[in-house]
DNA sequence: TACTTTAATTACGACAGCGTACACACAGAT
DNA sequence: ATCTGTGTGTACGCTGTCGTAATTAAAGTA
């Protein structure tokens, strides 16, 4: 895990934790001994939270921003595996697991995170049953949407990957966000050329509006209308586990 | 889940249950008490175990034989999201997870499971620590297994792809299995053509041999050379959670 | 204002895998 | 011995995405 300059508004202040979908989904008792012992760290763009190999020493549960799991191939190249945002959570599922990070965990779009000392993570789950049951729900999720990428990843194409890549962040960020067209080509594994073609097609479309990193959703709709289903099944995979989105800070309305 | 005929075996003789790595790894109580209710049927190849939706009634611990997991898109087409052989079991994870499949399961090469209703294995897990410590040790390597394989999916070939799923059936089924360029096509989502095209190369590199149908592992290294990382990574993933395999099952020796 | 840097667009040939299709070959049945 | 069904080999043109790279445009800096 890299090195933090000092944590946000005066660290010890106890965080709402409101951020986290995850968080706001486990019994108050639970959720108040994470808070104890969590601080809010900003998640910067391009930073890395954990390399593969690093020792796990806190779980992050993200507020907000886009963190993408990455496996790294023996060749080097990096290919993001899944996303993760305010839903999830990286590190230590708990309980009896891998102490060290199976994957690389990048930013891709900024944010803010609380991180936790693993053992408090593990206390709080172990002694409460129904923390442990959210949990489980959460992994079962995860597996859900690592399954649903997979075929995803064979079948559809660079478009629609790219537009359910937006709504997600959409759905973790809001309207606006910082994003620049080669960090989406690496998040997708194309070249930044094909994400030039196909952000100008959602463009034309009236889905998104950009300008140089300044990434901003303008219709969803419209943008789900590229995505392929798979959007849908992860995110309701995840409402499902954690409860649905809070406010959806969607500024379009639905199609009538 | 179809409809079966007898079990095998007059069905109440209590199978050993050696052949399922996850049950071999679970404590004498807890295996035990699973083989008790446990019933053992042939699976069939191209046989649909279940289908996604249906209702789970029985945990099924495969011992030999490849099962695919199958993404069920909109559009109709079947995608292979994972496959699942004697390291693994379909359905009920245990404890408070989904009843109902989410996927469907589709037997790809032929071989035999044990069946359990889900009642047995969830008790079993229930109040057993150490049983569900395999178990969430079993659900952290499928979820590696599974954003390994996004990542394979993304920038593999079709011909390493192909390596890797002819390897990971060698380990659950040994050297000769039956299998048609038309089913691994569908595995792999690929033309038959493909197929046709990958197999005899590896049939010329003496890796394999095949004839109508029936597949020969002449030389897993040689198939091994031809497969990319993902098959090192996935295997070390199960071996981590439900022990090493057995009996390498392998006739060759490896390289000098 | 002019210069520098970084982001985005556009273009070209190359290639893996596609869809289709047809021809061949072996196994089992008559 | 021949027929028939199924599994396999091979060929054609097509498309999406690749790798590379030159061009344009906007933002920051002097």
């Amino acid at each position: 895990m890299g090195e933090h300059a000092d944590p946000i508004e005066g660290g010890t202040t106890e965080p709402t934790g409101i951020g986290s979908r995850i968080l706001a989904s486990l019994p108050p008792a639970a959720r108040a001994m994470i808070l104890r012992d969590a601080q809010r760290y900003p998640l910067d763009a391009g930073e890395v939270v954990y390399e593969a190999g690093d020792r796990l020493t806190h779980s992050v549960f993200i507020e907000s921003g886009v963190v993408s799991e990455v496996t790294v191939l023996a060749d080097g190249r990096l290919v993001e595996s899944s996303t993760i945002g305010n839903e999830s959570k990286i590190g230590a599922s708990s309980l009896l697991m891998s102490q060290v990070a199976a994957r690389t965990y990048l930013v891709r779009v900024a944010g803010t995170a609380l991180f936790v000392p693993i053992q408090t993570v593990d206390a709080a789950v172990r002694t409460d049953f129904e923390a442990r049951n959210v949990y489980m729900k959460l992994g079962q999720a995860m597996l859900n949407a690592s399954l649903q990428s997979t075929a995803c990843v064979a079948v559809h194409s660079a478009e629609q990957r790219a537009a359910r890549w937006l709504l997600q962040a959409h759905d973790r960020v809001g309207d606006d966000f910082a994003l620049k067209q080669s960090t989406l080509a690496e998040a997708l594994c194309v070249r930044r050329a094909t994400v030039s073609e196909i952000c100008s097609g959602f463009a034309a479309d009236g889905a998104i509006a950009y300008r140089r990193g300044a990434m901003h959703v303008q219709d969803r709709y419209r943008l789900r209308r590229f995505s392929c289903e798979c959007y849908d099944v992860i995110t309701k995979g995840f409402d499902a586990a954690v409860g649905d989105a809070p406010t959806p800070a969607v500024t379009s309305d639905p199609p009538a």
